[in-house]
Order: structure tokens, then sequence, then C-alpha cells
DNA sequence: CTGAAAGCGCTAACAC
DNA sequence: GTGTTAGCGCTTTCAG
């Protein structure tokens, strides 16, 4: 059943059936309630295939992640599916991981889909900092075809849009905060080293500084994302002394909280530990967590937001910071 | 740059370039060769909407689950994902939440997209037990177009692939073993009605019925996925008395576990509780969780392997059963 | 082994 | 307000 056929039934040309399908305002109210019902009858469904031939457009947003299995990227996949839909655009997603080559890969490939712009969820695709760094160079190739859209990344360049988190300032509050607290041993802990972890870092480094604590590298821990593995590392190291913890996601705060819990030590009284994203993980643990909001969906509107406008082909801004909040749930007081 | 620049540049017909894409052998080596370096200097990518007319498939399959921010269907769709890319496939994604309407609609809307075939994740696609239920209807419409497979879901039908957990006989052994081990009173904690949700319930029952305990109607308990209305939901029925819960999901038993602590009851001493689909959440709490593992890679890696063999024109089974593990990690002896 | 040409179903410019 | 027609880029007979 294609347009012809619909044409034919309704004694009119495929122009016009056309016309129905697309909502132009030039076809008479009669013609259009003949070509509407001979259309349901039929259960038509125009060719998405033939219509992306001739608009070279299908109305679909490719998105890539590290991988959706993470609470993070689920989160934000899933909210960007909801609003994306609202606006009658479908998503095809891929997963990359976070190897260099893969994530290059990825962009390829999802590129060919002729999609219509590009979301990259997650500092990964960031680079190490390093603005012009030749590891963010496929991403301005593909900006060369296409919008593409940084969420919880930056990278400046033409038709690449970044809404990202504060999280240099927001890490320099809550170390502050801990220092102010009395807390001068801060393990910084982290499972990778993406632009935003970089960020983070600074953070770090900057409210020891300014504090007039030394940055020790012994209190840098980096290792994978697994909360028991995350806790048996820190058991297995009897001599690393540290009061108090700041983890770059949830589920690395878990580990440092189970530690504390397998040793005996009172979270927050002799040990304090902050976590990262406000995930259910945080409210999972016991006791539960004190952890960064990075707002993922504050970031994901503002994303869509800034895309809808484009594809009209209104200005947008090409960056967006946003600020984080401590969430509180277990703290001494700060 | 299509195929005709292509073909002029290389000095032959279209027609060889087509051959050169798709790989057919009626092509000298030496041709080919030529036609390859002009592709390759020009980084010519064929048009997919062009060959998707001409071939009518897109070589994607459709993804269609309740929300991918739920763990289980996000490390459902990241596997799904991985492994569908490992055979050229693409996907595309819909989250469709619970309603029937909603259900129906995303199912409409993804057959649009002329995919390949259809993936449904999660047993609310099932209807809620009865086979011939018209809430199943629109899953057989669809199956008559494209084939349809089901994870952790069942519904006969031609075209319909099911691969399942046999969550009745997991939960009937647990239940028998927390019987086994003393309790009277388990109480049944879910937060949906769906098809699955009905064969743990029945596998509840039954261990209730065959070691002699009545069926109580006020241990059932029906709420919402989120850990801390779950605990204050228990809290607050202070006369609601059991020494043991069976959940249907982490989430849901991270709840009871911290009503438990909050009441300073211990685990599993005073109260055994068992957790459902042995996620990161199993291992967030304290103390952990004993949870069935639903094997969602197995039932993930079954149905890729059903429709690669399916989409080669191969025979396959419509129904694949899965067992479930009990993954111990807080008991008292059972 | 290669080329010419007929679709695939739809959109949009152009006529009426 | 409606119809005609020329593409869109590729696959696939059918000849040679």
């Amino acid at each position: 059943m294609n347009i012809y056929d619909i044409a034919k039934l309704a004694g009119v040309s495929i122009a016009t059936v056309s016309r129905v399908v697309n909502g132009s305002p030039r076809v008479s109210e009669k013609t259009r309630q003949k070509v509407l019902s001979v259309m349901e009858e039929n259960h038509y469904t125009p060719n998405v295939f033939a219509r992306g031939l001739g608009l070279d457009s299908m109305q679909t947003i490719g998105i890539i992640c590290p991988d959706v299995a993470d609470a993070y990227m689920a989160r934000a996949v899933s909210f960007l599916e909801r609003r994306l839909k609202e606006y009658g655009y479908d998503c095809i997603l891929y997963c990359s991981g976070h190897d260099q080559e893969k994530k290059e890969e990825a962009v390829d490939l999802i590129m060919k889909k002729r999609i219509d712009a590009l979301i990259l969820v997650g500092s990964t695709y960031t680079g190490y900092g390093d603005d012009d760094s030749s590891s963010v160079e496929y991403i301005r190739r593909a900006a060369g075809r296409l919008p593409v859209f940084l969420i919880n990344g930056k990278i400046s360049g033409e038709n690449i849009y970044s809404v990202y988190n504060r999280d240099e300032e927001a890490v320099y509050d809550a170390v502050s905060r801990l220092i102010r607290s009395g807390r001068k041993r801060i393990l910084f802990l982290t499972d990778s080293r993406s632009y935003s972890v970089a960020q983070k870092m600074e953070g770090y480094e900057r409210a020891l500084r300014e504090n007039g604590l030394p940055v020790l590298g012994e209190l840098k821990l980096l290792t994978e994302n697994r909360i028991h593995l995350v806790r048996d590392i820190l058991l297995a190291r009897r001599t690393l002394e540290y009061d108090s913890v700041l983890a770059t996601n949830d589920a690395l705060a878990v580990g440092a909280v189970k530690c504390a819990n397998a040793k005996g030590l009172k979270i927050p009284e002799e040990m304090s530990v902050i976590g990262y994203n406000n995930s259910e993980y945080s409210v999972c643990c016991e006791p539960e967590l004190t952890t960064i909001d990075n707002t993922a969906e504050k970031l994901c509107n503002l994303t869509i937001d800034n895309m809808m406008r484009l594809l009209k082909g209104e200005e947008v801004p090409a960056e967006v910071p946003v600020e984080c909040m401590l969430v509180k749930r277990c703290t001494t007081d700060f």
C-alpha cells in the first residue's frame, strides 16, 4: 500500500496525498477528509526510506554514550528519549565504550545513518582537557556535517554545543567544607581520567591549596567502578591514612562506605564520604551518602531545548554551564 | 558524492560500483580494486535511505522497554546493543512506560521505521497472564509484519519468540527455603502487576500451600519502586507482622532492609530479605541482599542468537525458558 | 564480467 | 486547489 494506491482509491493525484500527509494548507477540506479516510481504512503508512531519500532526513537523532548500563547514562538516555519523542524525533543508540578507537568508530558508524543531529553523553568525549588535542578531532569532523551536542562535556568549535556541570566549583566547595569541618587527609577516589574527572581534580587541588593543605599523590586513587572491588582495594591499603573521601561517582563512594563499615569506623564522625551524581546508590547504602547532584536532567533538558531551537534555525549558545548542588544526607556539621 | 560520481571517477557503471559495495563476486579483482580505491579517496558512504528504499530494510532492530533508566532494562539494552552491533545491526530505542495505550503507541510508531525485527524487554508486554487477552493483540498484529522477540515475557503466536525466566520455580524455591528455615509470615513485596510478577506470586503461593501455610492478602504489598518510600510505607504499617520478605526487585528489597534497620531488627536473624535481579543495589545496602539472579545477560544472548538464526532463514524455538539462580549474600542457614 | 535501464515511494517545483 | 513530472541514490534484472 503506497502513495499511488491511496491516490487512486481517493480519486486524486499523489501530490495531493503527499500534501495531506505533510499537512499542507493548499488542500480543500473536502479532499483532505476523503484522503484521510482512505488512508485510515487502509492503514497507510508513508515509507520512511522514500521520504528520507527526498528530504535527506529521517527525523532521527543519534545518541552515543559509553555504556547505557551505567546508571548515569541510563538516566540521561531515558530522559533524552522522552523529550525527543515529544518533538517527533526517534533516537538511535550507540554504546561506544571509552577507548578512543571505539569512540571514533561509533561516531563514524552513526553518521552513516544520516541522523539529523548527534548527542554525546558523558565527559569521556571531551578528551583530557586539552581542547586542541587530536583526540577530539573526530568530533569536530562530525560537526562539519551535522550539529553535535555534548552533555557534560565541553569542546569549542563550529556547530558544537556544550552543556556541562561546573564540576570544578562543586568539588572545590565540597572539599572546602570538609576542610572547614576539620578534615585534613581527603582521599580523591575516581575510576577514569575524563575531562570531568580532571575538572573535579582541579577543584580538589584548589581547595587544598587555598586552605594551606598539601596536594598528595598518595591521596589520589584510580580504581574500577565496582563496589566490592573498591572496598577491597581500600581495605588492602593498610598504610593509607585518610579521614574523608571525595568520590567522582556514587558507586565508588559506596565502596568507601563499605570499607569504613568493615573497619568499624563511624560515618560521618570518624570518616566523611561524599559521592557524586545523587543516584539511587546514594540512598541505598548505610549510612546514606552525602552527594553532589550533577543535575543530569537539567543538562539533558537544556540540550534538547538548544537542539530544537537550532533545528528551527534559531541562534543558540555554544556553551551552557550548570551549577551542581550538594545533597546532604550524612555529614558532621558543615 | 554518490554512486554516479564514484562510477564516473572509476570509469565503470553504477552497477559495478554497487556490486563492489555489496561484495558481489561477479567483479574482476582489478575492477574491484580500482573502485575501492576511488571510494576510499572520496570517503564515499552509500546513502542508507536509497538503499533502504530498494531493499526495504535498513539493518535496524527496534528495541522497546518501559524505561531505560531502570537498572534491569539498562543492562539488557546495553547488552543487546553490543551484540547487535557485532552483527552489523543498529538499534533504535523507545521507552514506552507501562500504560497499555503508550505501549501500543510505541509499537505503532517504531513499526513505521521499517525495522527488521522488534525486541520487547520486560514482562510488562505480556499482559497479565491471560494469553488470549486483547491486551497483547497489538503485539500479535506487529508480528504479522516482522518477527517479535520477547525478553522475559511469553506470548504464543506466529512469528513471536519468547525467552523468559522460570520465575515461578525460582520464587517457589526461595520461599520454600525461608519456610524450612523457620519463617512463617513472609511478605510478598512488589511494585507492579506484570506477567512476571504474576508468576512470582504463583510460586510464592504454591510454596506456602505445599508447606501448609495460609496465603494471606495482608502479606501481599503493592507499592512504588522507590527505596525511601518503601521503607516509610513499611514503617507506617505498625500492625503488619512479618518475619521475612520476598521482593520482586532489589530496590524494593533495599527498602525492606532499611525498614528493618530503622526498627533495629537484625538481618538475617530476626528478619530475612530476599531481592530479585542481582543488581548493584543488592551489594549496595547493609547488610547486602540475598537475591535471585534473573540472568538478564543470558536471556539477551539467547534472544540475539535466535534472531540472527531466524534472519538467516533458519528454524528457531518459539519458547526458551531459563532457570534463575539464588545468590546468597546474607541468610540464616538454608 | 560489465552496462543500460527499470523501478523503489515520496517530495517539490512547476503548470494549470 | 490540484495534477504532472523530474529527481533523490541505490539495487537488480536483463542483455551483451
